[in-house]
DNA sequence: GTATTACCTAGTAATTCACTTGGTAATTAG
DNA sequence: CTAATTACCAAGTGAATTACTAGGTAATAC
């Protein structure tokens, strides 16, 4: 599992095509905006989302990205992963060099780990943390505010 | 949150250690030939994870590293925030330029999702790591053999 | 004293990050 | 049809990070 800076943007712009997506396609050029990513960074971010089917482009006048599936279908592990290439982590090339002990536990220990992290990730989807925060809003302060409401939470 | 290759190794090492320092220290050349790392950059690796006092250094002949508490009161959060730094990721630097609206709410949902990948990770200890492993082990093949083959999974 | 270890600093090629520049292709509005 | 708008694409770049090498110093055991 790899979680960098670059895994952050794709989950903030997705975040952003999630919330802000609901009656129409999001340009770019807003939710560079809205987040304060180099559009041409997104652009190249959002190659990848639309190779794994994440977001669907629509070009012209009034075009923009939608999601490509549902928010509740689209994992953190999905996105992350698109972008970040998930680089096998070296996992003994295949046996034959690994030493036969301690390295390959190790080793062994860490795949562990790592599926773990993916399962917990692959586990959240778009949809729970957008709602799962409206709620905490909700409760928080007045139910008025900000994102209640049906249209742009743009505010 | 930050998980990157930097990340891996300091735990592979620390699990190294936690496996082999049961009777006496574990010099860094040890782990160097262990896990194929380079003797200099676990140095450094070292040097970090001392500085939050993960791990314990003796020097001189029969000397090398010990945990510098028990395996179960270190976690693996504890680890790569040692090496990687936690960069605390942008938050809108106080929320003053911060947009106001949609932003904002981006950077609460990510910081969410941080937190939540951060106290998974700090829920889990070398302590674990290694108990359940070795338990899979015994479970799943005799209990001579010290590693097999298995499990292949982790995507 | 000498060997062994941790500990420290500087430098480096390769890679990644986040971005800029400068396009082309599809679609809509006029 | 033309012009504007958007996605889409490719190449290059400075800065940072990665994983490593080289060359030390300091403490300790024998």
């Amino acid at each position: 599992m790899r979680l960098s800076t670059k895994g952050r943007y794709a989950v903030t712009a997705m975040l952003d095509l999630a919330l802000n997506g609901k009656n129409g396609p999001v340009t770019l050029a807003e939710i560079s905006e809205n987040q304060g990513i180099s559009l041409s960074y997104l652009e190249q971010l959002f190659a990848a989302l639309r190779n794994k089917d994440l977001v669907r482009g629509v070009r012209g006048p009034g075009g923009g990205y939608y999601l490509g599936k549902s928010a509740d279908e689209i994992s953190i592990a999905n996105i992350i992963c698109a972008v970040d290439e998930w680089v096998e982590f070296t996992r003994c090339g295949g046996r034959q060099n690994c030493s036969g002990g301690a390295r390959c536990l190790t080793h062994t220990l860490w795949d562990d780990l790592s599926s773990e992290i993916f399962n917990f990730l692959a586990n959240i989807s778009l949809g729970d943390l957008v709602r799962r925060n409206l709620g905490k809003k909700e409760e928080e302060e007045s139910p008025l505010s900000v994102v209640g409401d049906s249209n742009s939470q743009a505010a």
